[in-house]
DNA sequence: GTCTATAATTTGATAGAC
DNA sequence: GTCTATCAAATTATAGAC
């Protein structure tokens, strides 16, 4: 989304993406997409004959754009905060601009009343996302040698505080708490060691 | 819940809070709960007239047994990781057991389409717990004397943490990775402190 | 208190014209 | 591709009998 795209497939995954984002998988309608994107909802039905197909592109196109925007996962500061504060940074982005959870976040709180087919694009998105940190750290001096189990761990916890952070900060309506969970990563800690 | 009362009021808040808690305030009807306390929905309306009612009702008793499980903040040992790790422990034990979020974690994802009468109930589940939290944390020698802003960044992270760490956990199938988090808590920092 | 019955609205989805 | 029109089901909520 944000890219604010012509076409008509385009602007539905767009609008599509945005509801969900503010309020949840089960909240949002075609005919609530539709009319957002300026067409009828028989037209949302023609790019995506059911809700499950829609919402799963949905998450699909959001994981890809995701990890793209995350890049190389060596790239980067030597230090592994720098990992670390690059997924705050790029969370903080869409939670300060627009107000809007994690995709995928939401998601996942919602993922015993999701169609199957979106419920496996919501764990791929933490799977990919997990694999990005471990690698990001692993690729660094603090991470060489590191037992995979101890890199998982530190990848879980990081994007475990970041997606409760976001949830916090947006239900008290202060989005500085999320901000703030920055200044000593729960990798000071990574970042403290040898 | 789970003390698996016999009057219908008491039911009725018991089967609401399950299924608001495993599919969201947006993916349960007041005929899904009438049927789970095997009443009719108009019985569920006698006791809350609107949804909303039903939602606040639900998140008000969550928060405040909680507050009564979490108990008396100065409490337990003197360790600063103490307090979190009884965070910790209170939220794993409905995640293991039921497989369920915490109630205000899945409101908080949902919170922009919410009723404002739920929406305020979730935001004071978040603000009496980190209340709480600082509250433990300053009874403690770690704490004593600390900057109150500082208390607070570390009780948002701990929250933050576990209520990620639930979605993360049911997203993903795999419940031992919010288990995990408690091994070094955001406060091994804490608890390694002075 | 609990029920039956029903109103009013919204939802996901389809058929078929253009 | 996009529309109009429509269906069947589900939703929140109310009225009124018992």
């Amino acid at each position: 989304m944000s890219r604010s795209e012509s076409d008509v497939a385009g602007k539905i995954l767009d609008h599509a993406e945005a509801l969900v984002r503010t309020q949840g998988y089960n909240a949002f309608s075609f005919r609530e997409v539709a009319k957002a994107v300026g067409v009828k909802s028989a037209t949302v039905h023609y790019y995506h004959p059911t809700k499950a197909d829609l919402g799963a592109a949905v998450a699909r196109r959001y994981t890809d754009r995701f990890l793209k925007a995350l890049g190389d996962p060596a790239a980067g500061p030597a230090e592994a905060v720098a990992p670390l504060r690059r997924l705050h940074a790029l969370a903080s982005d869409a939670l300060t601009r627009d107000g809007m959870m994690c995709l995928c976040g939401m998601l996942g709180a919602e993922i015993a009343g999701l169609p199957p087919a979106v419920a496996d694009e919501a764990a791929a998105f933490f799977r990919r996302t997990i694999d990005w940190t471990m690698a990001a750290l692993a690729a660094r001096p603090w991470g060489r040698g590191r037992p995979e189990a101890e890199l998982r761990r530190v990848a879980v916890k990081t994007i475990a505080t970041l997606e409760g952070g976001m949830i916090i900060a947006r239900t008290m309506g202060d989005l500085s708490l999320f901000e703030d969970l920055a200044a000593d990563n729960p990798a000071t800690e990574a970042g403290a060691g040898p």
